[in-house]
DNA sequence: AGTACGCATTAACCTGGGTTAAAATGACAA
DNA sequence: TTGTCATTTTAACCCAGGTTAATGCGTACT
């Protein structure tokens, strides 16, 4: 999204941000893999998205309402990261039109991301939600654990076993 | 969000736009009550959003990716909107760093709030996902069916009477 | 090798929501 | 008032997925 940005290092098992932090920061993945999840009142976890190579990602309500981070980002593998302020780029926003644009043309991408996973939630039951995700992202199912998968469908790890299990026969 | 646009009039139980139409504008609603839902393969249907004065919306997959419109916007009483082209938009807002401003705010509201409904899907059972809409839109539970609330909590009429009941004891 | 830990599978049981269909209630027009 | 039609409620039955817990499987560490 953009060439400049503070190069930082997360390894394997740490920590980017975690939920209640104040990090009011825009990461760029240039390598490596992360999950960014949910972890409820009562311990448990859901997944609100993988990032890859490409993926940007920040937690709006931190960076752009000045609230809190509403979910963890931690890297499932070593990974590198460009980091810079929102704000930042939102003022380059406001001196360039280019940036502007740029920035319109992520944020159409993920309304339309984020749409489409609304109407999959609201259309399609559990068995659907995953042959699609596993048919779309055939790599990224050999790189996270089934648990993972199902967090981030919104089932439990037994239920995505029996949906497998389901599939094969 | 903006001062022009042409304003139309759209009737009770008529449709802005229809599932698979073309349509490329975006709309404003200036007065009125609409709902945004989609219809599956076999019939049912699902709600997407409902729609009040003050209101943006567009077929973001019509607009933006020139494709077809991926959900049906019918007029739920009598309402006024104003239409304009996305394109034109769009090309205002490359003209014009206001104006591109203005469609980042826009986008940011639109981003944040599909991720709060992909939290509540993720997170939240059926009863409180209801309970979280009738409290923050109590007007609107005044002004629509259960059939349609149970359709935007993608619940079936029958599962949100026993909800409602539940609640009640 | 052995131990330990995380992940995946399986089983048993429970529950929320789907489905179908029948009443009850309500809104409205003739 | 009466009839019609949509909405809501209730009931009966079914099933997908949740819960808990046991088992098996890998992989990593010592």
């Amino acid at each position: 999204m953009q060439n400049n940005g503070l190069p930082i290092s997360v390894k394997r098992q740490n920590y980017v941000f975690m939920q209640g932090d104040a990090d009011e920061n825009l990461y760029a993945v240039t390598s490596g893999l992360l999950k960014a999840y949910y972890v409820s009142a009562d311990g448990k976890e859901t997944v609100k998205s993988f990032l890859r190579p490409g993926g940007v990602i920040a937690s709006l309500s931190a960076a752009h309402k000045k609230e809190y981070c509403t979910f963890n980002l931690l890297a499932l593998a070593n990974t590198e990261l460009l980091k810079m302020p929102f704000s930042n780029f939102y003022k380059a926003a406001e001196e360039s039109n280019g940036i502007a644009m740029e920035m319109i043309g992520f944020l159409l991408g993920l309304s339309m991301k984020k749409e489409q996973r609304e109407y999959e939630f609201l259309n399609l039951p559990a068995e659907e939600r995953y042959q699609k995700f596993a048919e779309a992202n055939p790599d990224l199912v050999e790189q996270i654990t089934q648990n993972d998968i199902a967090r981030y469908l919104g089932i439990t790890p037994v239920a995505l076993s029996r949906i497998k299990k389901r599939f094969k026969s």
